[in-house]
DNA sequence: TGGCGATAGTTGCTTTTGTCAACAATAGAA
DNA sequence: TTCTATTGTTGACAAAAGCAACTATCGCCA
């Protein structure tokens, strides 16, 4: 692998976090920051979460994300129920208004995905679709993704 | 363009972030911050910026950005001497320490490109690359990206 | 069975990061 | 010249994130 394929793939790659500015994907035009917004869709996809879970997928402080779970809370968005099993443990859930909070957030991202590829034919779409395809099949995972850092 | 196209797309997008973990891609074991690591990235790159050229291109706070400026000087790595024709300006420059740091931290980031594309072979590889090349010449520039919403 | 290290979650405290507004100095146009 | 816009700095503050200590519970095992 040359120095001419870094540098492309590395220019793809800023790219790619510009264009799509992954940052504020979810959270756009909410109340919600990008986190909280990640955190209901995590919830949310996953149906029975646990706090600790959380911690691993998501990568925070288990004190960061103990508050950020009480303000979603506290604005309606999500409930914690007591684990049966596990009396430590708190099985988080989203509530209707939370459910409807990530329908917004899934409406907004789908929207924002459809505006940038708005001018391409059915066929580039096509193309791109594949092209991802490629690169996810191929590409892999960083190790030390598999390392969490996290306490 | 149907929702199960922007299913695919968006799940590219989750696995691009997590992979190449954009985030934290440059600063990788060096003691700079992400922004600061841009900062000499954009500094050394474009040879003669001035923080306002900064603050529009990294789109931070000008307030915010001055001290990021203060303190990479006082770390040694980049300088700001007076500009000639603009007396409020100040040209930004990286000193020699600036440019190995910089140095470090281009080889980093192309060394974490080079683990993830280890397993790969020549072959797969360039079939990569290509595929990014698809997405980059398809793929349109988010509108919301040309209007700056720093001061 | 009960004692003990590990785990889930909460809380207080601190640091880091980012925002906002006011300000001085200079630029540039009327 | 005078007035407005621009460049950069600073102070005050708010939000985000991290660290460490603590409680309650778990689960192992002697």
């Amino acid at each position: 692998m040359n120095s001419q394929d870094i540098h492309q793939i590395r220019a793809f790659d800023r790219f790619y976090t510009q264009t799509l500015h992954l940052t504020d994907k979810y959270h756009l035009q909410t109340t919600l920051t990008l986190v909280e917004a990640r955190l209901l869709l995590e919830i949310g996809e996953n149906g029975r979460d646990t706090a600790i879970q959380l911690v691993q997928e998501l990568r925070l402080d288990k004190g960061y994300l103990s508050r950020l779970i009480t303000r979603l809370e506290t604005n309606g968005l999500l409930q914690r129920t007591p684990d049966e099993r596990d009396k430590r443990a708190k099985v988080l859930s989203l509530t209707a208004a939370g459910r409807d909070q990530l329908a917004l957030i899934n409406r907004r991202a789908d929207d924002q995905i459809r505006r940038l590829f708005v001018d391409l034919t059915p066929e580039e779409t096509q193309r791109v679709i594949a092209a991802m395809q490629v690169i996810e099949t191929h590409v892999a995972v960083d190790p030390q993704l598999k390392t969490p850092n996290q306490q």
